[in-house]
DNA sequence: TCCATCGGACCCTCAAGGCA
DNA sequence: GCCTTGAGGGTCCGATGGAC
C-alpha cells in the first residue's frame, strides 16, 4: 500500500488516523475500526468500506453513484434461547477481566469529535460547506431514525479544490446544463485516497476537533476520480453470492 | 499498477437472561 | 426496569491473483 505524501497515513481510514506525533504520544496509534450502519450494495458485494453518504465515496469513484443504494439488512431472529450466562468475576470491573485491555479509565478517542467542547471558530467552521458537492453527502445525511439526532460528522482535513468557470468541462460534479460545478471548494479528506498529490492545502483539525485555516491557496484541479470504470463494470458475482451472507 | 475477489477478523445491534 | 451477556448479522481489512 502507498502511503500518501500528504498525510503519511495511507489509506488509513479517517477514524483510525492518530493524532499528530506529541499531542497524545500516550494513545494507541489505532482505535477500534468503526463501521457505518449499513453499507450500500455495491460496497457489500465487493466487501469494501463504505460511508453513510449516499452515494458514497467509493462509488462515486468508480462513477456508479446511481447505482448507490442502501442494501437490505435482514430481520434479527427472535426467540431464540439461550444457556445459563457464565458470570465474570470481578462483576463489572474491567480491572478483573484479564483479557479486555480496553476502556481505559480515563476515556481517550483517537476518532473524529462529534462535538466539540469549545465553539467553533467562525472563520474555520466550513465544513458543512463541502458538502454540497452531493445531495446528502455526509453530515446528518442518512436518514436518522425517529427521535434520533443526527450524527454530527466532519472530517479532520479538508482539502481546497480550485473553483472552475462556468463552462469549464470536465469533472463530474459539474451541472452539466449551467456548466457550473455543482462541487464544492473544499473536499473533506476521506477523497484523499482517491486524490493524488495535487491536494497541497490541507486544513488539519486542531486537538479539539476545530480546523485550522492556512493560506487558501488553490492547487491545481484534482484528478479526483482517475479514469471512470467500464459502464457496468462491477460483476454481479460478488462474493457475496457463493458466501454465506444471508442468503435466505 | 490497478482492480476484483474473498477469507476471516472485527464490529454493532439487540433479545435473552440476571439482578436489584 | 435496568444492566449484562453473547450470538446473529453485518462491515471491511488485507492478502491474493488477474488484467492491462
Amino acid at each position: 500500500m502507498t502511503v500518501h505524501p500528504v498525510n503519511g497515513y495511507s489509506s488509513m481510514p479517517m477514524h483510525m488516523y492518530p493524532f499528530p506525533p506529541g499531542l497524545v504520544a500516550t494513545q494507541p496509534l489505532r482505535s477500534k475500526r468503526r463501521q457505518v450502519k449499513n453499507a450500500c450494495t455495491n460496497c457489500q458485494k465487493a466487501c469494501k468500506k463504505c460511508d453513510d453518504a449516499r452515494p458514497c465515496l467509493r462509488c462515486v469513484k468508480y462513477g456508479i453513484a446511481e447505482e448507490c443504494v442502501d442494501s437490505q439488512r435482514k430481520e434479527r431472529k427472535k426467540g431464540v434461547k439461550r444457556g445459563p450466562y457464565k458470570k465474570r468475576d470481578g462483576k463489572g470491573t474491567n480491572a478483573d477481566i484479564g483479557d479486555v485491555p480496553e476502556q481505559p479509565s480515563i476515556p481517550v478517542t483517537t476518532e473524529v469529535p462529534t462535538q466539540s467542547a469549545s465553539p467553533p471558530l467562525q472563520a474555520t467552521y466550513m465544513a458543512p460547506i463541502g458538502y454540497s458537492m452531493f445531495p446528502g453527502q455526509f453530515p446528518g445525511s442518512p436518514t436518522p431514525k425517529p427521535g434520533e439526532p443526527s450524527p454530527a460528522y466532519y472530517p479532520q482535513f479538508y482539502a481546497i479544490t480550485p473553483v472552475p468557470h462556468p463552462g469549464q468541462n470536465g469533472h463530474p460534479g459539474q451541472d452539466p446544463e449551467q456548466g457550473y460545478p455543482s462541487m464544492a471548494q473544499y473536499i473533506p479528506a476521506a477523497f484523499l485516497p482517491y486524490a493524488p498529490q495535487s491536494y497541497g492545502y490541507m486544513y488539519p483539525h486542531r486537538p479539539d476537533g476545530q480546523m485550522q485555516m492556512m493560506n487558501p491557496h488553490y492547487a491545481p484541479y484534482p484528478q479526483m476520480y482517475g479514469k471512470p470504470p467500464s459502464a457496468g463494470g462491477s460483476s454481479d458475482s460478488g462474493h457475496l453470492n457463493g458466501r454465506n451472507h444471508g442468503d435466505d
